[in-house]
DNA sequence: CAGCGTATGATCATCATACAATGTGATCGC
DNA sequence: GCGATCACATTGTATGATGATCATACGCTG
């Protein structure tokens, strides 16, 4: 770090509505707000102890990013998310990592390479200590994707709908051999980096998230039918 | 239109926040506001006639969508895209294009279908209109385009980044030659799908938004240049 | 006159409060 | 039981106040 950013003093204390935000939206990802959920401003007021136009603000905020439904006079509620939007989100996210890992290997240094394959190793290793674990490998090596292609705007996007699609619940319980199959499918994508392959890693980040959504699907559909 | 729609009766007042909301979106796609042009919420007060909360509510969903830039204690502005944002912003838009080009293949009724050529042909005739009446009858090809592919997730997406790219004005100013190549581009899409081949018609889609990138990207250097 | 500190005004951030509009559920009368 | 009516909860909007931050202008000092 050079002289000039250790010298920066933290100019934005963060707004008083950014960290409802923040706050708001973790517990939403988090699943301590369900989906459905109302969300009363003056419960809300009582909670975080600020005002009801910093709640409201943020409100707003979420409402834009898709994460809460406002509906006039009658109130906001966590986001529900049908099957049918989840299969159109999916899509969308398919075609966006598949950009992703396309830019990866355009623009990703051999630094960030190598931090991908490590990112998967820890994967790996995670793979064995549970889901819980795994899925927070997974999304590390998902930052180090989007960071390695330097589409920021690709990033942001790619997050907010992620979020949306945590939304809905049973997408992320798993069925037997799942892992597996995903440990597999992000080998492919590594392959496809290493092999310096742009359209091969395209279609192994699309064909990852699709396959993902094919298998949430299908663990929705034994549920629906058991 | 069925009975059922004609006889429904709007339930919902529209917010004054909604509107104001609105109506601020727009002028910012009119290049009415431009970017950079401050915001300042008495100034909006005054014009409106709503509240300074009604106000705020509006432009913190404005900055969700990345149309304004909010500055703590400095006030809001409209969001200045640089030259480097917008070639990520149309890397993603390719991408999302292609998907819809695909989503089209497989989802759209026949009526869909001839609706998509229809509207080729009117923005053949509105070519020579100019360069406005253009660009308004290929926002209408979009629009069949997205409503046929059937995912409104992808079409929400797609609007928002199309009014962030559109925040860099230049992009839109058409090269010599450029709108016989984009009517070209567009005959390749329909064709694609009157073949029904799936893949070539994210291809030609893909390909489209990517070439409307280029022509604007050289525009703009041409215009540095010169 | 260059550099520094201060005064000043503009603007935002947050809060408290108020009241109207709307939706919801309970109560009452039949 | 059933519909009308009323009370309550909640959101929508407006208003005024206070403090914080930033940009600018101004004047002082060396």
């Amino acid at each position: 770090m050079g002289i000039a950013e250790s010298l920066r003093v933290e100019r934005a204390p963060a707004p008083i509505r950014s960290r409802v935000l923040d706050n708001l939206r973790q517990a939403i990802l988090e699943h301590k707000l369900v989906p459905g959920q109302r969300l009363i401003e003056r419960e809300l007021v009582e909670l975080t102890g600020v005002s009801r136009t910093s709640i409201r603000e943020a409100l707003r905020e979420l409402a834009a990013e898709g994460l809460v439904t406002t509906i006039p006079n009658k109130g906001t509620v966590v986001a529900e998310v049908s099957v049918k939007e989840a299969r159109q989100l999916y899509q969308v996210r398919s075609a966006l990592e598949g950009l992703a890992g396309r830019l990866f290997v355009e623009n990703a240094s051999p630094a960030q390479r190598r931090a991908l394959a490590s990112a998967l190793r820890a994967v790996e290793r995670a793979a064995a200590k549970g889901p819980a674990a795994m899925l927070a490998a997974k999304d590390k090596f998902y930052d180090v994707l989007f960071e390695g292609g330097g589409n920021e705007a690709l990033r942001s996007m790619a997050g907010t709908l992620h979020a949306r699609i945590n939304l809905l619940r049973s997408m992320s319980l798993s069925r037997p051999g799942r892992p597996a199959e995903s440990l597999a499918e992000l080998g492919e994508i590594v392959a496809a980096v290493t092999a310096n392959d742009a359209d091969a890693a395209a279609k192994a980040c699309s064909h990852h998230a699709e396959s993902a959504g094919m298998a949430g699907f299908s663990a929705l559909a034994e549920q629906a039918g058991g």
